[in-house]
DNA sequence: TTGAAAGCGGTACCAA
DNA sequence: TTGGTACCGCTTTCAA
């Protein structure tokens, strides 16, 4: 028994005709080792977790793919945790999570700090913020550079000629909601036609754009360029813009933020901050393997950079084949 | 340590006071206990894989949210394994299962056969095949009724006037594909004007439908309405439809499969076979659960019924918002 | 280089 | 109704 565990853990001091037996008689015997019985003598279970908020928002299955495809690279399993965005639910799975045995932890959420996080120090399970980080200084973090992008975004509306911006910001809770408006107001604020009411708070989702929009044009006639704190409310955003008879970008330009697919199946198409999504998870899971490895052990920031994607949607003047 | 062990699994032979006692030493000292020593112990781990072809087609989130809640409801997790459909990827994970003593498997697959599955069947894993059945006899299969769903989609596109209707048909190795144009071709055939080079194979996604409506289009002059495979290749056959000047409906009428939410993203909104997905996955959870507690033994078949939603693409003559 | 035996943290049977 | 104890399948000393 002995032996052939040190076969499977490729430990050194195997004869090699002994070790080749072994590994004969494993395959006729199509004997598999139990991760459980491994886990509970005190081995790895080589799995980690990913908790996202809601796998039916098209962010996530990106990062997921990106962290997926890492954790497997290097045989590891991804145990995947939808919360919800709902602190209880949150909570549930990181009791799970200890209860599992999992050996590492990337999560996405607004909710959860250090304090619940405490368990999982002590259990010595490593965690990975992504996307939100509510804590820079103990816990490694991947996130991208949401307020350069904002102001990207805001000067790519100036430059093709808006001379009135308004900004559909996500719920102040998100790190990166407030990222992003902080970007937006940095620019925008020198400005005389500027005043707060061009703020207009949302959720990040498709029905929150379009409230937003509706509320925007009715208290402020003369905006002609919209920046949406994510893809989700610039596609309800476009949907309502159409809706109110306004041509989008010849009346108003609209620029999105996160840069997911669905932006180009729309007519026009949707300019927006492209975030490098596969490879924010890709960086997060390697950060964490990396730290279950013991290669890395302090803590440390990723900033991963934007980029801007022109299209229809803030290209005035150019003439867009007919939807309808 | 017995005493312990009859409180966390409800055991009736235990004092009332004594499992008080027991309760409250669990609180005081955080105790959990470990899935892990349990598994081991012959307990069911309360966990089920749902394996899926990819994360990033929205269809599946849909099932996935289905099959997660119910789980939840009855204290289950999931694991969730991506497979890109491919077969090795689908065998590895087949392998990791049984390893980590998961307790029963939803899978959603056109690669996986009887003999792959038959390792699960010795270990007594039960498995429910998830809208993709290669078989009907030996397992439970929940999945939607797409003969009659194509027949519905057909129907009503004769019903709005359409003279020659073509079909965007997914791979012939997809179940579904196949029996979506059974239902086109049982219709379609009756009439004169059907010639097989009206169906056009493409795959399962936007650039397929891309692809299909430019053939299409090159070799039927006169074709009036689309009947798309499913919804991702109806939005890839909308965008290049626009892009190649064609009005949608008044040119060509255009009905997808499947009722993903993207379809109401687009100018014109997507006439579409809607599945009721969520539902779906949910029966599967449902189903494999009740075999995991013993309440069913016996396989069963679900097959859930679809209903048209009449949008955009299919009303003729009616004036639409302009998009640009 | 190998085998024997003591855990890991539970469950379940048996006797008390 | 309770406690003692032999596993579950593997890892890891310790001796041989």
């Amino acid at each position: 028994m002995a032996t052939v565990s040190r076969v499977i853990n490729k430990n050194e001091y195997v004869n090699k005709e002994t070790e080749q037996k072994v590994i004969v008689a494993m395959q006729e015997l199509h004997y598999e080792p139990s991760s459980l019985a491994r886990g509970l003598a005190g081995k790895k279970m080589n799995t980690i977790a990913l908790m996202i908020p809601d796998i039916s928002n098209p962010f996530f299955p990106g990062l997921a793919r990106g962290v997926e495809d890492v954790a497997q690279q290097y045989d590891f399993n991804v145990f995947l945790c939808n919360s919800d965005d709902l602190a209880y639910k949150e909570k549930s799975y990181l009791e799970i999570l200890r209860k599992k045995s999992i050996d590492g932890l990337i999560i996405i959420s607004n909710n959860v700090n250090e304090e619940e996080l405490e368990p999982l120090r002590m259990a010595n399970i490593p965690v990975v913020l992504l996307d939100r980080p509510f804590n820079e200084q103990n816990y490694s973090v991947v996130r991208s550079n949401n307020r350069n992008g904002a102001i990207m975004a805001v000067e790519h509306l100036l430059a093709i000629g808006c001379k009135k911006i308004a900004h559909i910001a996500g719920p102040e809770k998100f790190v990166t909601a407030r990222e992003r408006r902080l970007g937006y107001e940095g620019i925008v604020s020198q400005y005389s036609w500027y005043t707060p009411s061009l703020i207009e708070h949302a959720n990040f989702d498709i029905e929150g754009g379009k409230q937003a929009v509706t509320k925007l044009v009715a208290n402020n006639t003369d905006i002609d360029g919209i920046f949406a704190g994510n893809d989700l409310m610039a596609l309800g955003a476009l949907k309502q813009l159409i809706k109110l008879g306004k041509n989008v970008p010849d009346d108003i330009a609209l620029c999105g933020f996160d840069g997911i697919s669905l932006t180009e199946l729309t007519q026009p198409e949707i300019t927006t901050i492209q975030q490098p999504i596969y490879e924010m998870g890709a960086a997060a899971a390697l950060t964490l393997i990396k730290k279950l490895k013991g290669e890395i052990t302090e803590t440390k920031i990723q900033e991963l950079d934007v980029k801007l994607i022109i299209r229809g949607s803030t290209e005035k003047g150019k003439k867009l084949p007919l939807a309808t």
